[in-house]
DNA sequence: TAATCAATTAAACACTTGCTTAATTATTGA
DNA sequence: TCAATAATTAAGCAAGTGTTTAATTGATTA
């Protein structure tokens, strides 16, 4: 999507293929996980991981996400659009101020089990 | 005269700061969530979200990597470099090739959890 | 030792990302 | 209607990221 068109695939692999049978098995497996790190790339900012994480707890306005993250509120609507856009968190209105919420719990599964590596390999 | 005492940290917060008691609370929930972001960094590159996700099923070489990858060994280096950095793969040398595998086999879990939350979204 | 192959590293670049300031929209109340 | 407040959007930029080409390292073998 970014980067300018080119041709030949590979021009330097190794002589010897490992995986003999496997390419077209292998290939195929690939395709399961594409798309895939859409979502890791959205938490991979850590406002945002850690937006989720508060609303994970409280439904909470715009600014006091602000507040709490001590950072000015066009940054944090800014991560808010990009956690809407994935459907990550969602938002009800009340008067002047916008709540959010997260849209989807599974997202805590996800957090949580990032947090047991972490925890493992430090 | 004395100045008006100017917020510091955050000049343009609502009046009303919702969370009332819960301030010192939420903050440190923050702070369980700290560092982990890297961790998703990691996997929200699609090319690194492959190798890992082809190294769960065999171990492999670089260039069977680039190969099924169609990419070029220099790039294909790059990213297991960064994986290694965050000791989710580990290599073994034979002859003149590398091979690589998972280090750490809670990262697939992380996928799947991935997975599930996609596949339920879409 | 020299040649060769697999892999890594270095440098350059196009592109992306997140933050800041300023302007705009939306809602409420005087 | 106007003013005030919460939130969003826009524009600009510094810093970061991934891929490419070229150079280098490491290991094997003639």
């Amino acid at each position: 999507m970014r980067r300018p068109p080119k041709k030949q695939p590979n021009q330097d692999v190794c002589d010897s293929f490992c995986p003999s049978g496997d390419v077209a098995r292998l290939k195929n497996k690939v395709l399961e996980v594409a798309g895939l790190s859409e979502l890791f790339r959205v938490l991979s900012d850590e406002t945002r991981t850690k937006i989720v994480y508060l609303l994970s707890h409280k439904e909470l306005c715009v600014c006091d996400l602000a507040e709490l993250l001590e950072m000015n509120l066009p940054a944090i609507s800014h991560h808010l659009r990009i956690l809407k856009a994935l459907r990550l968190v969602k938002y009800r209105r009340k008067g002047k101020m916008v709540f959010y919420s997260l849209d989807d719990q599974h997202i805590v599964n996800l957090i949580r089990e990032a947090q047991e590596h972490f925890t493992e390999v430090r």
